[in-house]
RNA sequence: GUCCCCUUCGUCUAGUGGUCUAGGACAUCGCCCUCUCACGGCGAAAACAGGGGUUCGAGUCCCCUAGGGGAUGCCA
């Protein structure tokens, strides 16, 4: 038998970020089993429904390269077949047409909380007769539900759970609309589209109780049910804005590699003993439900940080290279020519060493593309005292010297340079640090005079004794 | 209110009755490496929510309390 998992998110809002982690928990375990991981929109709220959240679930999906199987089901178009069931259920008197007004039910409502009780609305049409219908007011389609014993779940993460029936009351299949309830298109959809492991929030346990009383009255097999802890906010409440509550395509903007996310967010409530840095590869291998945590985890962007310069370092040059010559283009407003994209080039194995979001390897990258005379920043400016630009003039005159522009003839000039003028390396180095970056931090000094090349790198000199 | 779930260093977690003087990672603080910043290396500080049981023995099993979260919709 093949494991069939889905995401299935209401398209109210982006991709947040527990959406993505149950997304690509549902994904892993898929693949893990050679399985099928199927996407489902669940915009039976056409009000709150937009074609822009459903753009922006499929992208965030896509970036973070969660492939799914089939097409994309959309609930709304199923809400038919919904109603069929609901009315089937009726036929069997499973169900019942429901009167009640939006101010009864409100009346119950408060009853119950005042008495202390859980269930709310009191099962007054349950056995009434049809002939008493008030007329002129269409009826929702309520489930009978069993009114004594226990409904009882194995949840995979959560363990066993149980629930005395007389807490739940009969809950409502079609609203007096005709149009179906989540928690019916829920339940035919997933039978419908053969899930057999439905891998989501544990916001939906209490769900997946009542849900489990409709698959009873319909004789349907369930599925497996799997109930992942939700992700807080640092402060354990609730993830908001403020938080981490960003849609995914923020973390995107923010600089972040999206196998680092993935990373990050695996390790958020799952674990395989003490590994910390593990592939998408190695996690479809290692991925299973018995080690997903059973406690809420809290978003930590240190530690997405630090994965993400892990990840940066591990990328690619070229791919880096692309994203910058992007991020600088959009920071300095110029495009790039052949000079600056082969300096880039040339400087990412240096610069990726040094950066933890795209952002700063941006900005870092900056003196690839600076065009000259150079605006050096405060504490470039100094590092520029009067005894530097002499000694950086005499610097000048050593290099112009030097026939081959290669690491090691770099390193002896100006460690003899060093020696004869009596100083540490250091404190030539960084006056030259500042002179071709305008920043006291940059890749290796030998590094930055190998990016720029000869020319450019005298004439940076030469800026600075210029202005003396 | 009621129902359900959860509770190991600040954070993510390892740990499935003895190997726990509780391990790893991020963050923090030292030191080393060093041309700056990173990286890396070494080291420090840091936790079993509290209380009862069960057991020869409990972080691990049971109960209670506290705290946190979720649910309680003709929303999804």
């Amino acid at each position: 038998m093949t494991f069939v998992t889905r995401f299935a998110p209401s398209p109210t809002g982006y991709l947040h970020i527990g959406g993505a982690r149950t997304a690509m928990f549902n994904w892993l375990f898929a693949r893990h089993h050679g399985g099928r991981f199927r996407l489902r929109i669940e915009d039976t709220d056409r009000k709150r429904s937009t074609p822009e959240a459903i753009e922006a679930i499929i992208e965030g999906m896509r970036w973070l390269e969660l492939d799914w199987d089939d097409e994309v089901v959309y609930q709304s178009n199923k809400s038919k077949r919904h109603a069929e069931i609901a009315h089937e259920l009726l036929k069997r008197g499973a169900a019942y047409n429901c009167y009640a007004t939006p101010e009864e039910l409100e009346k119950m409502r408060e009853e119950a909380r005042a008495e202390g009780r859980h269930a709310s609305y009191d099962g007054r049409w349950r056995d009434r007769n049809l002939a008493e219908a008030p007329p002129g007011i269409s009826p929702a389609v309520r489930l009978k539900t069993p009114q004594e014993g226990e409904t009882i779940l194995n949840d995979l993460v959560q363990g066993e759970v149980r629930v005395a029936n007389e807490e739940l009351d009969d809950m409502v299949l079609l609203r007096s609309d005709g149009t179906p309830t989540y928690m019916l298109s829920v339940v035919v959809d997933d039978h419908d589209m053969e899930i057999t492991h439905a891998i989501r929030g544990d916001d939906h346990l209490t769900n997946a109780v009542r849900q489990a009383q409709i698959y009873q009255a319909l004789d349907w097999k369930l599925p497996e049910f799997a109930h992942i802890p939700l992700i807080h906010g640092p402060d354990g409440a609730k993830l908001s804005k403020r938080h981490g509550a960003l849609g995914i395509g923020a973390y995107r903007e923010m600089g972040y590699l999206p196998e680092a996310m993935r990373n990050y967010l695996l390790r958020l409530g799952w674990s395989h003993g003490d590994d910390e840095i593990i592939s998408t590869q190695q996690a479809i291998e290692w991925f299973g439900l018995e080690t997903v945590g059973k406690s809420p985890a809290r978003f930590d962007f240190q530690k997405l940080e630090n994965l993400n310069g892990i990840y940066i370092r591990e990328a690619d040059d070229h791919r880096l290279v692309d994203m910058v010559t992007a991020g600088l283009i959009n920071a300095t407003g110029r495009e790039l020519n052949q000079i600056h994209l082969d300096r880039l080039k040339l400087a990412m194995p240096g610069l990726k060493e040094r950066a933890k979001t795209i952002p700063e390897l941006v900005e870092n990258a900056r003196f690839c593309v600076e065009t000259r005379p150079l605006d050096l920043d405060t504490k470039a400016q100094k590092l520029i005292d009067d005894e530097a630009r002499i000694r950086l003039a005499l610097l000048r005159s050593c290099l112009d010297t030097i026939d081959d522009w290669i690491e090691s003839t770099l390193d002896e000039t100006l460690r003899a340079f060093a020696a004869s003028e009596g100083i540490k390396l250091g404190k030539i180095a960084q006056p030259l640090r500042a002179a071709l970056t305008g920043r006291t931090v940059s890749p290796g000094i030998f590094d930055v005079l190998l990016v720029l090349g000869r020319e450019e790198s005298l004439a940076r000199i030469s800026d600075i004794g210029s202005t003396l």
